[in-house]
Order: C-alpha cells, then structure tokens, then sequence
DNA sequence: TTTTTTGT
C-alpha cells in the first residue's frame, strides 16, 4: 500500500477505522508491515517467503523440485539397479544402457579410459556419491546431505552430498538457527554444550552456506552429527575459503558432487561434558565434477590450525586422503576409472580446477 | 557474505 502523502493515508485509515471499527483490519496491517520489514530486504522476497512457510508446514518436496534442474544428474531407475562395482565390464555399463533407453532417456555418455572407450552411467546407481560403507556402519540421510557417524569420536568421519548451482543462491539464513542434536542417531549425538568454553568452534562439515535454498535443509546442517570442533582461526580462515573456493566452483560448473569430514584416528585430544568428542588434526574435503563425458576430481588435505597459505598448497591425491582416513570415495565409478582420477597428481588437480 | 562466540 502506497499513499501519496501522509495526509490521504491518515484520511484512508481514519475511515477505515470509523467504517468498520475492526481491530482485525489493525492487525492485518501490523501483519502486512511485519511481513515487509522482515522480507522486504531480500532479493527474493516472495521466494523466501514461500520457502519459510513449506518449512514452517513441513513440506519436505523443495529438494526433489529443484532436482530437475540439476543439468546433468540422471533421474532415479524405476527399479534399483544393483550393480557389484568391482566388475567394471562394458556388459554391465551396456544393461543400464538399455534401461536407460527403455526409459526413453538414454543420456549416458562415453568415456574415454585410457585406450579404451567404456559406456559410462553410474550416476543412475543408488548412491553412488557416497564413499563405501558397510552394514553395520551408521548412516545418516538428511534432506540435503548423508553422512556416516562414528560414535566413538562423536562427530561424523564422512559427509556427502551434491552442491548445485540453485542450492547456493537461495535465501535460507543462518541467524536463527540453532545446534541441535541429530535425532537420528540411535546412540546420541554430541550435544551442543559439549562445545561451550571448550576454546574450539563447531564447525560444519556440510557447510549452513552450500544450503541457502532451503531453510530446512539449512536447519539440517546445524545437527550435531554434522559438526566437529575446529580451532576459530581454522574455521573462519583457510577452511571457509576453502567452502566459499568449492561454492564458486560449483556455481562455475552448475553443479559438483562434495565430500568432506576430519581424518579420525585413536588417541586424538577430546572435549566435551557430556560426551567424548575427538578433536581432529586434519580435515579434508574430495570434490568431484561429472559432467558427462567431462569428469574430474580434486582433493585437499588441510592441518586443523591458521594458516595464510594458499589453497593450492593443500591439494593432495585423492589416494593419500584414501591413506590417512582408510575411506573409500566414490567406489561406484568404474575401476579403471576411479583408478585413474584418484591417483592424479595434485599439480595436474591444480591446473584442471584453479584455470579458467 | 559466511564463519562463529556468550547467556537462561
């Protein structure tokens, strides 16, 4: 509502008031007024409003809408495809090839293996992003990420999930959010005093800012599951310019697949009343681009401490963050292939990701 | 802009 002048809008409110003599309408208007002030600085005040309200109603759908915006990702099998990923024969690759097609989406793309040309198609598999896991391991999927939690140090040791273009440029914000315990774990997560005057931060390992486009996604990250405790000048320094460098990225590649989580070993310093919590010395994060026929991946390994180095200067084989944590990544891909990405030297990881 | 700290 907009009035030329003070004075028609006192007459316009004044009759309003004598007319119908409604507190409801005073009400409205205050409502109107808080909605203004709270959206009303936004980029996309309508956008963010509708996304608080399916968030406040529990609608859980924004993930799987914006998923058909995702350029490149493959759409769910109608069945599962269960395919052993040690057997990296062309036979395999072809079957899901004629699913695909039967489906009438055969978008699945050649890739060149060394000499070899190898039909290519593992994003359709069920997980496929997450690093290997076993049965009695505890997996946690949330909206927006899944991660493997260790009870023993009391944070996650694995976090995974796919960071898109549309998910980095919403309107979600962290201010009101809360650290809550993760109520999935069966064992009890860390709770969030565990923390306090412990001198470390909690640090998110799925960071609140890869999630702006969803308020409840973003509420998902402030699960204690999904933290870990970082030294402040670790975490507010090279860790989030490592976070803001893959945000940039994925933005400049519509879309990669991240995971990330602290290298965890027996016999590291704890904090915590309650519970135990591990304080880690190494953190690491292995990205990875699949763009059919394009793919490529990148890692860095980075000592939980300030540091004013560059970023490349942490970059590693995906190989030796395999060494250090005793994790497998991204076991899906076709051996050769994973083979292949994984041992890329760190200089040519540098020259693929930083040009451009 | 995002990463957090403190209290009841």
């Amino acid at each position: 509502m907009f009035f030329r002048s003070p004075f028609r809008a006192r007459r316009y409110f004044r009759s309003g008031f004598r007319l119908r003599n409604n507190t409801l309408i005073l009400l409205l208007i205050f409502f109107l007024i808080g909605l203004f002030l709270h959206y009303g600085g936004r980029t996309e005040p309508v956008v963010a409003f509708w996304n608080d309200l399916k968030s406040l109603v529990g609608l859980k759908s924004d993930r799987r809408a914006s998923e058909s915006a995702n350029p490149y990702r493959a759409p769910e099998p109608k069945q599962e495809v269960e395919v052993d990923h040690t057997d990296t024969e062309a036979s395999d690759d072809r079957s899901m090839l004629e699913k695909a097609k039967s489906n009438g989406k055969a978008n699945r793309a050649e890739l060149r293996v060394g000499e070899e040309k190898k039909l290519f198609d593992f994003e359709k598999l069920v997980d496929f992003t997450l690093p290997a896991f076993g049965p009695t391991d505890a997996i946690i999927r949330h909206d927006g990420y899944t991660l493997r939690y260790r009870e023993e140090y009391e944070q996650a040791d694995w976090v995974s999930y796919p960071l898109l273009e549309n998910e980095i440029l919403g309107d979600a914000e962290r201010k009101n959010e809360q650290f809550q315990p993760d109520p999935m774990i069966e064992t009890g997560s860390a709770i969030s005093s565990d923390y306090s005057r412990s001198g470390y931060d909690r640090g998110h390992l799925a960071p609140a800012g890869d999630f702006k486009f969803s308020q409840q996604m973003m509420r998902q990250t402030f699960y204690m599951s999904n933290i870990s405790p970082q030294k402040p000048e670790f975490n507010r320094g090279v860790w989030k310019s490592l976070e803001e460098q893959v945000r940039t990225w994925a933005l400049r590649d519509k879309g990669l697949y991240v995971v990330t989580g602290p290298v965890l070993r027996p016999g590291l310093p704890t904090i915590g009343k309650k519970n135990r919590i591990a304080v880690p010395e190494y953190y690491y994060k292995v990205i990875l681009y699949c763009n059919n026929p394009d793919i490529r991946m990148i890692a860095f390994l980075l000592k939980n401490e300030e540091s004013t180095r560059s970023l490349k200067q942490f970059v590693v084989t995906v190989d030796e963050v395999e060494k250090r944590t005793g994790i497998d990544f991204f076991p899906k891909l076709p051996d050769q292939l994973e083979q292949q990405l994984e041992s890329t030297r760190p200089s040519i990881m540098i020259e693929n990701w930083f040009r451009l």
